[in-house]
Formats: C-alpha cells, structure tokens, sequence
DNA sequence: ATGAAAGCGCTAACAC
DNA sequence: GTGTTAGCGCTTTCAT
C-alpha cells in the first residue's frame, strides 16, 4: 500500500503539501495540487483511515444500538440508516442490547474508547440521566423515544399520540363498540403516548372501563397473552388497538387460539408500519415513517458531528392510518375462524 | 485519557515493559508486572485501539455482509454473529448490499482500507472468482452458500437437500397429491439444492410435471406472483413447498386472494424457520439453526483470523420439520377462506 | 528482565 | 504557497 510519503516523492512536493490537498486545507498552487492528484491516482494511494484517525481526525464510525433487532421495526431503521452513513463515508457498527442496561453501558465504554464519532439510540432502557452523560463525550440522537424534561436530547420520534387519534377513530368509524388497547411499557414516552392518545377518545365513551387497557410490552408474547386475558375478562370488545405491530401480531395469534374471527368479530390495528408485510391477513396499523426516521437521524447525527446548529432538538414525524384486512370486512375475505 | 507513557511514569518503567504486559509477550518479571497492572488500575489505563491498530495489531473488527436486512432471516444471523463478536471483544460493522454486486465490492473496498480483520459473508451475488480474490487479503466465511468446486472457501450451511425432503414427504404424509415447489434464484446453491430435494421425490410421481415448478427469487412479492400463476395452471394442486419463510409469506397471500384455504385446500411448507413467528397461521417450515449458523461462522472467523486450521471448510448443519399450522387440519382450525 | 529508539501513516503548527 | 518537524499512542527490534 503507498502511503503519503510515496506520493509525495513522486509528486517531488512535501507530505504536508499532499497533506493538504488530501483535506483541502490551507493553500495549494492549482498546477501542484494537479500533479499531487495524479500522483495518486498513479499510485492508486488512499489514505490510511487509522492513521488519520490516530493523527487526530474522527474515525468515520457511528454505532447503531438497537434494543431488539428481531423486531423488524429495526431492520427498517437499521437499512436507513446504513444507507446514508455509507454514502457519506461512515461505517456503521451495530449493537443489539436485548434490552439489557448493562450492555448499554458498555457498548458506550467501547464507543469511547474506540473513538467512535457518534451514536444513534433506540432504547427503552437508557435514562435521561445516562444519556446526558454519555452525550458530554460523544454526539447522541435518540430516535422512537424522547425526554420532554430534558430538552437538551436530540430525538426523533412520531406523531404517536394522533397517531392513536388515527387508530382508534378508525375503529368507532368501522363500528366497534368497545375498543380495547394493548399498550406497551408505560415508562416509555412513545408507549405513554399512544396510550394517551387512546385514552383521549375511549376515555368519555359509556363502554370505557380500565381495565379495557392490558399491558402488553412491546412483544409478540405478552401480547398474546394478555390477549387471552382481556377477550376473557370482556366477550364483548370488538376492536383492539395494540401499540405496535408486533404486539398486534400476538392479538392475531390469542384471538386465532380463541376462534375469534378478525376482522368479522374483532376488528385490529397496530402500530409502526412494519413495511416488510409479512403478516396475514395484513395488518392495518399506523405507519410510521421508519426508513424517513432512521435517515433523518443519521443527517441530524452529522449536524451535531460538525457542529452545526439544529433548528430543532426533537423531530416529530408524521403518521398514516394504512387500512389494511385486519379492521375492515371488504371484498368479502374473512381470515380466521 | 492516560497513555502508555503514564502508566510507566507511575510505575517507574519503561514504556517498553507496559507494553509487555499489555500484550503479556517478552518476559517480564512477576513484581514488575504487579506494580503496572496497578498503575493501570489506578490511571483506569486503557490502551488505545486506534493507536495499536497504526502499530500494526489488528482492528478488532469483522464486517458481516447481508443481502438483505429486512429478511428475518438475517437480523437473527446478525443477532448471533453481533452476539459472539460482542461477547470476543470484536466491534461488528453491518452492510447491507441489496443484493448489488457493485455494493458488495465497494464494501471490500472500504474493509480493505480500514482494515477489517474479518468477514462473514451472506451473498447470492458474488461469485467464487471474487470471494477468492478478496480472501487473499483477508479471511471470509461464507454462509447459507457453498462452491463446491472450490473447497477453499470457507462456508457454513444447512442440509438443504434432506430438509427439502423433509417438506416434501410431511406433505404427501399429509395426503397431498399434487405437490409444487417455488423454488429460490437457481444458481444460488441453496436454493438450487432445495429444488433438487423436491425433484429427489417428486420427479418420480405420476402426477409430476416440470411447470409444477415456480421461481419465486427468495422474495414474497415474486413468490405472491408465481403463486397465483401457479395455481391458475394447476387448479389441483394441494400442496406447496416454498424454498424460503418469506416466499411461502408470498404463497400464503396468493392463495388468500384466490381464496383457497390453508391448509384444507392446500398444504404449506416453508424453509429456514425464522424464529420470530410473524405468520398467522404459523408457518410449517424446514427449520435451520440460524443463531447457531451465525455463530459458528463468527467461531470460524476467529479460527481463521488466528491461523487456526480448520476441520474442514465446509460445515453443514442439520435441519429440522418445525410442524406448525400451515400444513396440518388439527383441532379444527382453519385459517383463510 | 528491561530500556532506548525507530517506526506505523498521517495532521497541524510553525517557519520560510 | 510550501516544507520541516513534532507529535498521535502504541509495538517491536535491538541492545544491555
């Protein structure tokens, strides 16, 4: 491999000169700067990242942490992400957290020590708190979570409180008479929040009891349990509103187990737009705009990594009610039973 | 953040001798040992990557490469391989290519110069002439693919060939009579082998005709399609066997449109056992140890990154019938229809 | 068993 | 405009 001081003798200039074209900083006379650039192009030179980085520049890599990888919500993001970073010269390293705090942290050990330029974090389980630490040291954008205490986090989120507005109208307007909700960790803000938003509407209805409310954390499982329990608890619920999509998949599987027909006797809608649409019959949920997110957080990751002014520290995405064959009796396609 | 130079200051040696016990290599004597190891504890000493990288040690870092991310099936490989990597201390960097053999170079490209010290590779586009040419500079391990006229290259995959069979004979245990098979991209040697396992025990029956045979190209959009020709041509057949989970999604969604029920019209069986059960009915399918796939590649990685011989370079795991709903009338539950 | 010193390939003062 | 040089933090001969 040629290094800078090979093309700087074919050149007949300094390293410092190559240096400079290579960065385009300082001054450098158009003819040298000529022969510099073919000067390697001869030598087909490329600079040695680490060196640079070692020589004080940044190391080109931001970590993608993800609390759950297998939810297809994050190979979304992930895809975007990678997308943009590769373009703009940046490697993407990713790290899967299972949720777990611990790993968290010393995935921000290792981001610190390897000099890692910047972050992107889904997480559920980091606090503000850490996040305001580990931002000291390195650029965070915090996307599908936020901190409304703690303004000074950079994050990126939907619209989930209308969103659940969307959702719910949805199913007063396909007939439902009593809409039960899902909902996923109440100590997270988008999980809060379309619980509010279901909330907002079911609240004043005469049929509206707590208890129509059942935790279900974001996962397929508990999902499908609590379904078990609620359809149990209530015979008479004839929509379901889950807070994500997968935890509306577990709907589909207790209702399925209690030969509840969807969309004939229940009517569903999830929540995330999963856009790979592996789930029959397809789901009506709320899309988000996942590819959207995970790109604006990389281009928001870069403002921070160069020091550039955001308009804004928290971005709110727009949502989209997708009417799909879980809420809707059309065409005659009725799925389980 | 202290350096090298620190914690000999603090200990009262050379930078020379730090290092020894950095690396433990040289000899070093047990009491001088003791009084570095506690300047470092005290100093909270870690030694900088970057710069070990520039002194000529490796990156500590492995690259693994998927053709496509949104697949289930490869968010569980990379949940493995992030796994193993994290838990070995390697930093594991994730491309995606879109199966575009001009990413995948450029993606060399770039491991190449930042010195990757690994990578494992999951292509359907790359060929044999190119792995070789890229292996020379650094180690591979190929999964869910095999060449075998060149038993240089490294892969792990699955028993493809008997798993297909395993679909086809569960399915004519089943009571099927006309059994058809949507087959992956043929010349990806998985998809290839799968198909042949279908031909191994069908080619003989005397209701076996080739157009009984659908190209689905590992995706559900084209396997959605072929399915409705399919059945269109062959109005009787009552049982499919997909090469992959996404493309038996596809099937799935042609046959609801044609409202055929599964599994009392048709019978499905689907191929790698994605873990998370996102279909509703579950999906019978030919179950591949993917997380074990994924490790056992990052375990060949490191063998090979260390000069370790390997056993043999081909390592090919067994499957497994995961006998779900698709495929089976019990307890009365029909799906679709 | 330990230390001195020469790099690894690059950046960035500083000097001319 | 361009060159000289001192690092960046570490590894690794080569002496001793």
């Amino acid at each position: 491999m040629p290094t800078i001081r090979d093309v700087s003798k074919l050149a007949g200039v300094s390293i410092a000169t190559v240096s400079r074209v290579i960065n385009n900083s300082g001054y450098v006379k158009q003819e040298t700067e000529k022969t510099i650039l073919h000067a390697m192009k001869v030598l087909k030179y490329e600079p040695d990242p680490i060196a640079r980085s070692l020589a004080g520049k940044s190391t080109r890599m931001i970590a993608l942490v993800v609390p759950d990888i297998l939810n297809p919500f994050f190979p979304e993001i992930a895809k975007a992400v990678e997308n943009e970073a590769s373009r703009l010269g940046y490697t993407l390293i990713l790290c899967n957290t299972d949720n777990s705090l611990e790993k968290e942290e010393s995935y921000f050990r290792v981001f610190e020590q390897k000099r890692i330029d910047g972050v992107i974090l889904a997480s559920y389980t980091f606090d503000a708190s850490q996040i305001k630490k580990w931002q000291r040291k390195m650029p965070i954008v915090v996307i599908d979570n936020r901190f409304p205490e703690h303004p000074t986090i950079v994050s990126i989120i939907s619209h989930n409180r209308s969103g659940a507005h969307l959702a719910v109208n949805h199913l007063i307007e396909q007939g439902c008479q009593k809409i039960a909700h899902i909902c996923g960790p109440m100590d997270v803000y988008s999980a809060k929040e379309r619980y509010k938003g279901y909330e907002d509407i079911c609240e004043s209805q005469e049929w509206f009891t707590p208890d129509l409310v059942v935790q279900g954390n974001f996962q397929i499982k508990e999902s499908y349990q609590a379904t078990l329990q609620l359809m149990n608890r209530h015979q008479d619920v004839d929509g379901i509103f889950a807070g994500n999509d997968i935890m509306a998949v577990g709907a589909l599987k207790g209702l399925l187990e209690l030969n509840i027909g969807v969309p004939s006797e229940v009517k569903l809608v999830g929540f995330d737009g999963i856009s790979i649409p592996l789930v029959v019959p397809e789901l009506t949920t709320v899309s988000q705009p996942i590819g959207e997110m995970g790109a604006l957080a990389m281009f928001r990751l870069v403002d921070l990594m160069n020091n550039r002014p955001l308009e804004s520290n928290v971005q709110v995405l727009n949502v989209d009610l997708m009417i799909k064959d879980s809420s809707t009796t059309r065409a005659s396609k009725e799925f389980m039973k």
